[in-house]
DNA sequence: ACACTTCCATACTGTCCGGTATAGTCCGCG
DNA sequence: CGCGGACTATACCGGACAGTATGGAAGTGT
């Protein structure tokens, strides 16, 4: 029950914001009432970190799916890249979620720790593949921490960007952008196929 | 008394967030009553759009200023992203304000509109830099708008890892974020100098 | 002096919402 | 069966706050 109130809570939260879903909202969407929202968690902070937890839970297995197939450093590390370039662009409910919760996290410590552990998880997530692919000979960057941090700062920017920019939220949006982030990263392979033959345009993802 | 009032806004929001500060307070911090207030606005929403109101007029004065002393082209560009950059890493009630604007984004389209509006003079005044730049040989990017998005995508995310991560807030990653975003735009000059010539360094802005 | 306008202060109103108190139901265990 | 614990529903409470009503003050014009 507690992890169905939280799911609840992530979802009306990432569609509605958090100021505009009150308790007994959360409550009815997970089929039950406040009293039984309140005898799993003490107060509407906790209720948000949970929602918190769900979704970090959540990116991370998502992340991993979509790169679980296959072997190679660069195209894991291109998967990655484009999970995390067409969550920014095309997911709002990771938009607003996300959004919401910097917005808390200026004046809540708690929401601050919780999230700059879920942003290191993520950072070492990247970095990890970024070493493979440079230990591999297919990127060439003098320092994957700090890449890595431009990286995700990047993304966040982008994110906002579709916001504003109704027009960014497309695949051939998403393709560029991952290309321009894999140039960032110093990609080498990639960027001189693309140049020499066309046929490694079939070979984009979708 | 009016621009007295969004002044107040301004300030408040920008320290303690916009639902975290009440019309009392705004009215209060302007030297009079609510009703007074009243008055002078509709509503708290049309409060907020002036304090927006005065963040955007406010930005476009301090950059011009900052970058009025200066006619070389890539100089003018480099204080401007300076500026931007700074801004982004030390200025925390500009970090406060957006993110809080950003969010109210989420689900009011006339604060969306608005920014978007002050996003795109945003945008203008970089692509008209950047072209300067360009046109002075300065600078080698395919397509201004295009980098200038990018930049922009970057210093919001940018922005908001120095809301996580109190140590990029420092001089020195101001300066090398600053070169960093230079590179993406295709500075020329300002990369062989540096490698050829140290005393270039003297000539970076303290 | 009086009327009008602008601006301001104060008290009030009603809604919202997080949180609390209390009673009820169900299940497992001795 | 009775009891205790986990969980749930419902009614209630009090504070917060945007917005409203009303009266007052000051300035201006006739």
């Amino acid at each position: 029950m507690p992890e169905r109130l939280a799911q609840s809570a992530f979802a009306l939260f990432s569609r509605h914001g958090i100021q505009n879903v009150n308790l007994d909202r959360i409550a009815a969407h997970a089929g039950v009432t406040k009293g039984s929202l309140y005898w799993h968690f003490e107060s509407k902070d906790e209720i948000i970190q949970a929602a918190c937890s769900h979704y970090y839970r959540s990116w991370h297995r998502r992340i991993n799916v979509e790169i679980a197939p296959f072997a190679d450093p660069l195209e894991r590390l291109e998967r990655a890249l484009g999970f995390s370039v067409r969550t920014c662009l095309l997911d709002k409910e990771n938009r607003v979620f996300t959004l919401e919760i910097f917005t808390l996290s200026l004046h809540d410590e708690a929401v601050r720790r919780g999230w700059r552990q879920f942003l290191d998880s993520v950072r070492e997530f990247y970095v990890g593949l970024l070493e493979a692919a440079r230990a591999a000979g297919r990127i060439k960057t003098p320092d994957s921490r700090q890449a890595v941090d431009f990286l995700l700062a990047a993304m966040e920017g982008i994110k906002l960007q579709a916001l504003f920019d109704p027009e960014l939220c497309s695949r051939r949006v998403e393709k560029q952008i991952s290309e321009q982030l894999l140039r960032t990263l110093g990609c080498v392979e990639r960027r001189r196929a693309s140049a020499a033959d066309g046929s490694s345009r079939a070979h984009t993802p979708r």
